[in-house]
DNA sequence: GGTAGCTTGTGAATGATTTCACAAGCCCCT
DNA sequence: AGGGGCTTGTGAAATCATTCACAAGCTACC
């Protein structure tokens, strides 16, 4: 198969998310024109970001929206459940673990970790914060794949080494440092300063539209 | 100035990050390679981003750092302070509205408002929360450039309508919904479950890299 | 069964971004 | 003062992503 940008798989969730609402609201079929719309992008887009997996419409009609969120599940991976930790349980670590979002797309919390004794022990949403001293033990034993960073950065890439080495095959950073993973480990990060400082210079530059 | 896209504007912030840590550890000069190796990048993109906006390290020399730093934050808009409230006062609005990140790179929350009376008058580090029903009455009166979103998708787009017809020029959303605003405004979108799924698409396609 | 009216799937064309590669320029040393 | 060793700034080339445009195919209806 040929390398998929990434845009291609952002695209792919919104139209998961899209599809969902208009099952939920009884539309058995719908066209590629009509999810560009509300995905605010175009029909060719949505055409050939689904045809790098196959073909999943029929001509003349559409899509039937049971069958393509059936498909873009599977393409996404998220026919299956995941397992994720997260680590630190600061007021954004602590948000995360109580998302819903998360399980509802089949992501399981399965353990929050935390330096601070304080923090040990708390509940969050059916999940006990533990201390970071069991997180080696507990991603052998739950084998979680994803885990979610949300410490200092200066604490940030010793975390990242140590649960890479005890088997994460991805990560999602929070923290505001730029990491290094060993090559086969997947990294994201999301920076809140980043998406205003995005914003600001937006503001500042009226002229053109960097949005 | 021609149309600059959103990844130099991104690069330009991680930069900023590392150029601020390399000042903080007295280093006074850095070439284009150093900085391109901290961000995960190449030289010549460092300079290519770089260009776009004028001319300013030395052949032979590298970059001044200090100089730099100064340069870059004014790029982005960030040798002023913003204005910012934020909307919805639930776990995440609540972590954001404590986020020390934002303070520090010139983002004041002057505001922070929510919907249940419930949460209405708890204080946010040192912001109290406020009865949405204030918001437009405060956006004349404060001025903020910027809304941050943190409430349920079903509430976002009202909240949306509402502020920018009260003035707001950019929206940051964290609202699981695709948002519409009118022209001149600028619209970012984090979506945590989004951040997870494209991990998920790529623990389910090792062969290829879309990271 | 044939035609009209849609809509998909996809090569080709366009547009955007990144990488290459090198002339120009600066500092240091002799 | 001149040469060597770096490093920038930037057109040109290459790569990557999006948009165009149209043949192929399906349904409905007469």
């Amino acid at each position: 198969m040929k390398h998929i940008a990434e845009s291609t798989v952002r695209r792919l969730s919104l139209y998961l998310r899209f599809l969902e609402e208009f099952e939920a609201q009884g539309q058995t079929t719908i066209s590629s024109g009509e999810l560009a719309l509300s995905g605010g992008t175009t029909s060719a887009q949505v055409r050939k970001d689904l045809s790098f997996f196959g073909s999943f419409g029929k001509r003349g009609l559409g899509y039937g929206v049971r069958d393509l969120i059936g498909s873009i599940r599977q393409i996404l991976g998220l026919h299956r459940s995941w397992s994720v930790v997260i680590i630190g349980a600061g007021k954004i670590g602590a948000a995360l673990a109580q998302y819903r979002g998360f399980t509802q797309r089949g992501f399981n919390v399965v353990g929050v970790y935390d330096k601070d004794p304080v923090r040990v022990g708390a509940t969050l949403d059916g999940v006990t914060v533990r201390p970071d001293s069991e997180l080696e033990r507990d991603i052998q034993r739950l084998k979680p794949q994803i885990a979610v960073l949300c410490v200092p950065g200066e604490a940030a890439q010793p975390l990242v080494d140590r649960v890479t080495k005890a088997g994460i095959r991805a990560v999602l950073n929070f923290a505001p440092a730029q990491l290094h993973v060993p090559k086969g480990v997947t990294l994201r990060a999301v920076n809140m300063a980043t998406e205003l400082e995005i914003l600001a210079f937006g503001l500042s530059h009226p002229e053109e539209r960097a949005s």
